[in-house]
DNA sequence: TAAAAACTTGCAGGCTGTGCAACTTCGCTC
DNA sequence: GAGCGAAGTTGCACAGCCTGCAAGTTTTTA
């Protein structure tokens, strides 16, 4: 019970988490086990007992079931990333930010694991793993400007964005290759880390 | 003619050039004129004179047409970086390896300003603008795990890769964008030593 | 010049995704 | 607790994407 049990006010919207959790879980199951180009939203459908009309009015395409999660809406990253404290960097603000999206996912991380092997086998998702695109960035490089105190136009703002965006989703792709039960955000801490000092070689193995 | 003198050995591989060329060209200026969604392949193809079939003999899909080029071939950048001096850090490796693209798209750059703007404007294709998954990365990445000697499973190559795919992706939105006639270069060689210093919030302009 | 290889095209067909118009279910109020 | 309006589901029709196949055409090569 970890996708449904947010303050769902009505049997309304209660029925609603569940169909789009029961889609969302025949979505992945059946890629995971045939492939991203096997699996037909009327199997999709079928499988969660709606019809493929009803996927439609959840996902906006196939791609949407399996990627988007409830517990990653971008406002209240945003929120979080306007509250964060003025004296870090904005890379460490955007890293403050997803706290609470990093514990969203730690705290469903079989679904998420499942999700994120789906993805690294049909790599056309990787791109909507932390969107890259997307209102959610824009508002990001806005709120981040703001903070710099900077104009609209510069340069830094979309630079920094993008690579928290990249290290955020390298981070979550080796959480869920990793075997040992290292937390999420342990990868990412590691990630945005060596970021901040600047992506130095580390020493050679050998 | 940018586009077509590229040693193209005899009139067939000229006649193929010209004509991925013109779709290219009549999917750039629609998409331009009516936005992504309001231009059907079959209008496209009938701009460039060919048969609807004939786009999928060159494209696999509509975005294709317009984000994909030529004068980007993966192959030459993994080389390059395979032969980047050994002294450099393997993100000034990726930098360096991007050279020859860079000027490519330099030196068409009226193609590729309309084509970065289009992109601006129809978000969804920004993330096929250095793919963000794609075998090129894949074989990036293990060029810089083989050059510092680590292990396939270090979290390093993968993550200097995605960073620099960052970089490169919001250095081209800015120099689309920017109305003086600063280089490409300038604006990849900023957004790399931004990420070499560790990404320092910049300056407050107040 | 003739055979082989490569390219183009039409056609048939499956899948995606959307607008629309019923129909059903749910929540709320009197 | 009866009923009204809002919200959700479904079927249907349809446009568009994309692929496989087979036939026809052009280019290359011998």
């Amino acid at each position: 019970m970890t996708v449904t049990d947010q303050a769902a006010t009505g049997r309304r919207d209660r029925k609603k988490a569940q169909t789009r959790a029961a889609l969302t879980a025949a979505a992945l199951r059946l890629v995971a086990e045939r492939g991203l180009e096997h699996v037909t939203v009327e199997e999709i459908s079928e499988a969660a007992d709606v019809s493929s009309r009803t996927f439609f009015n959840y996902f906006t395409c196939k791609d949407e079931a399996l990627t988007d999660d409830p517990a990653l809406d971008g406002n209240p990253v945003v929120a979080h990333l306007a509250a964060a404290p003025a004296r870090v960097s904005a890379l460490q603000a955007v890293r403050v930010a997803l706290d609470e999206a990093i514990g969203a996912i730690q705290a469903d991380r079989e679904l998420w694991r499942l999700r994120l092997t789906v993805i690294t086998q049909n790599p056309a998702l990787l791109p909507r793993l932390v969107a890259g695109n997307s209102a959610t960035e824009q508002a990001m490089v806005a709120v981040v400007a703001t903070r710099l105190g900077v104009g609209p136009d510069h340069a830094h703002p979309p630079l920094v964005i993008a690579v928290a965006g990249a290290a955020f989703r390298t981070a979550m792709l080796r959480w869920a290759a990793d075997d040992d039960a290292r937390p999420l955000h342990d990868f990412v801490d590691e990630a945005f880390a060596a970021i901040a000092a600047g992506l130095p070689d580390p020493p050679s193995a050998c």
